[in-house]
DNA sequence: TCATATACCTCGAAGTTCAAGGTATCTTGG
DNA sequence: CCAAGATACCTTGAACTTCGAGGTATATGA
């Protein structure tokens, strides 16, 4: 759906990005089939959010990045630094409050 | 913290006022207190989002509204519409598989 | 009278996601 | 050799939503 600005999305990529790189490097090719791969096909991410998202990671300090050159092409390793595993703490939080807060909302009446 | 576009934020206002007003007619000043206490505390929206979310909402034609005076003050009731089912069953399924990729995501790792 | 609660309203700023477009190299099949 | 597809990275403008802050008005209580 040509949707800019889809619902529940906002801080989606963001929360993917960092939890995988929390687990180990990875490049941005590959990340975007992991995102597809571990959320079972429900969140598809195209690479102009990727690539956008992680230069403003590296930039913030979340990330560090470095080239490798794989059979002729350059390969751009990301990993996580300190503050982004901070980051990645904080944004789990906050998912787990906003999920939760929804799930009070769609269930509760239903038992109320 | 004053932040205009939080993570995992964006279409929550409009899935919240949808449910709540699938239950009953409620005024804008109630949903504002409502969302507060159906979420757990977990999620408070502010008036700036909540009435021009109503007034979107109602000019799609998910909302019908009706004003009514009480004790000197005049409130606006508003109620969901056929075509406000169908959107909020619409949101409903957008978050269930959202919400879903998430969970597979942050909790696969731990198991895999 | 003043402060607070109730009730509705408006607005500009900020930031994110999206699709689409682009670059480049490698591999494979015709 | 050439074209198509895969791999890998990059950029951009449009669209939209949430937010805080500001405003209006009336009622109530000290």
């Amino acid at each position: 759906m040509a949707q800019t600005n889809p619902p529940f999305m906002s801080g989606v990529p963001e929360l993917l990005l960092l939890r995988l790189l929390e687990q180990k490097e990875m490049y941005g090719y590959e990340l975007v089939r992991s995102i597809r791969k571990v959320t079972g096909e429900a969140i598809s991410l195209g690479e102009g959010v990727i690539y956008p998202a992680l230069h403003g990671l590296e930039r913030n300090g979340a990330l560090k990045s470095r080239r490798k050159a794989v059979a002729g092409r350059t390969r751009v390793y990301y990993g996580l630094t300190a503050k982004g595993r901070k980051r990645l703490a904080k944004l789990a939080d906050d998912w787990r409050r906003v999920q939760g807060g929804i799930e009070s909302a769609l269930g509760a009446p239903a038992h109320a």
